[in-house]
DNA sequence: GTCTATAATTCGATAGAC
DNA sequence: GTCTATCGAATTATAGAC
């Protein structure tokens, strides 16, 4: 799991700051911001927990700087407006079935339900990287129109399948996940 | 705020008792269960910390008490299968719209995302209450199939508009809200 | 650059006076 | 039935030795 990211070239510090960040990823994302501690933040990283003051300040500080991420989303200039549905359903599907525990939108997601700044970041991540991304595929128009609960849909799935785990959707394979939510974005689309 | 409920009737305990399951379901649903505190629902109480030990016993038992609640579901056996997704998005829009810091699926899904015991509520919740009244109206195997992610769009909707307060979701009206929503929701509904 | 020791808070929980 | 006082545990954060 979690690769660590970076860097034969890296100072023995930078190996450090990057481990740390690495595993308050981790952490942040199995327990939320509340229950994840720097104490174990830093014996997952096998390093002591001045460290992680030391380098990151405070744990608020390590909290923003695990949450700068990339969602690496798409590119969708090129995508029909059919395959468009398909598409996103399943780029999160691979995401998240790969690595739920260590994904960078679930992260921000747990923490972001119950942490004001999370969900700050939250919108920020929306319409600096969603929001672009979908316009790109259908318009800004129809993006300004349905963005929202295109991403309401996405995170629905992310909520029940990843976080909750609800046994009625864990129990369906990516498969049927596809073929069942795709028509339904597909419809949210569509204009009125 | 927080309409003390009740009952006249009853004796300065249970005034009392209800007092703290109002405050401390308020608390939970705004902060989730690990950052609300015993002492913080007591002064919304406007009684000592102690009292709520003393009716409660530990802060998990005040926790369940506070979700054990009815979720009224509305009767769906009489819903065609036309009309079945507009009821759906309207029974919870309604719901939530009209007091979201009070709304027992809130509470339990703020909290639900970053604590196991609420999450295993959530299961409850869902099978026997959510599930059936979607059977009633679908027929078990239609119910089997798209339960998960019926679900999964509405609580996608209650998360982004209600928990994380996204404003492309904020931004939109209940009416198109309805008028996108539902039609997505008879779509997973649809056989594939 | 890493660790020990500890200060300062916060919170859940208990004992007991009135 | 309500409140005072306090314990014990956990945690963030700091100071400083090596």
């Amino acid at each position: 799991m979690t690769m660590v990211s970076v860097d034969k070239g890296g100072s023995r510090s930078d190996r450090t700051k990057a481990a740390i960040l690495t595993a308050a990823r981790a952490r942040f994302a199995a327990h939320g911001y509340e229950r994840t501690t720097i104490r174990g933040v830093a014996e997952d990283a096998r390093i002591d927990p001045s460290m992680v003051m030391r380098y990151y300040g405070n744990k608020a500080q390590l909290f923003d700087a695990a949450l700068a991420i990339d969602l690496r989303m798409p590119d969708l200039s090129n995508v029909s407006a059919d395959d468009l549905p398909r598409t996103l359903v399943r780029h999160f599907l691979t995401r998240w079935e790969g690595d739920p525990a260590d994904d960078a939108l679930l992260v921000l997601t747990r923490s972001a339900v119950t942490n004001e700044h999370a969900a700050a970041r939250m919108h920020d991540v929306f319409a600096t990287q969603v929001a672009p991304a979908l316009a790109a595929a259908v318009g800004p128009e129809v993006a300004a129109r349905s963005a929202g609960l295109v991403s309401a849909q996405l995170l629905g799935l992310a909520l029940t399948r990843y976080l909750l785990r609800l046994p009625a959707v864990t129990a369906l394979t990516p498969d049927q996940i596809e073929r069942s939510l795709a028509p339904a974005i597909a419809a949210t689309l569509k204009p009125t």
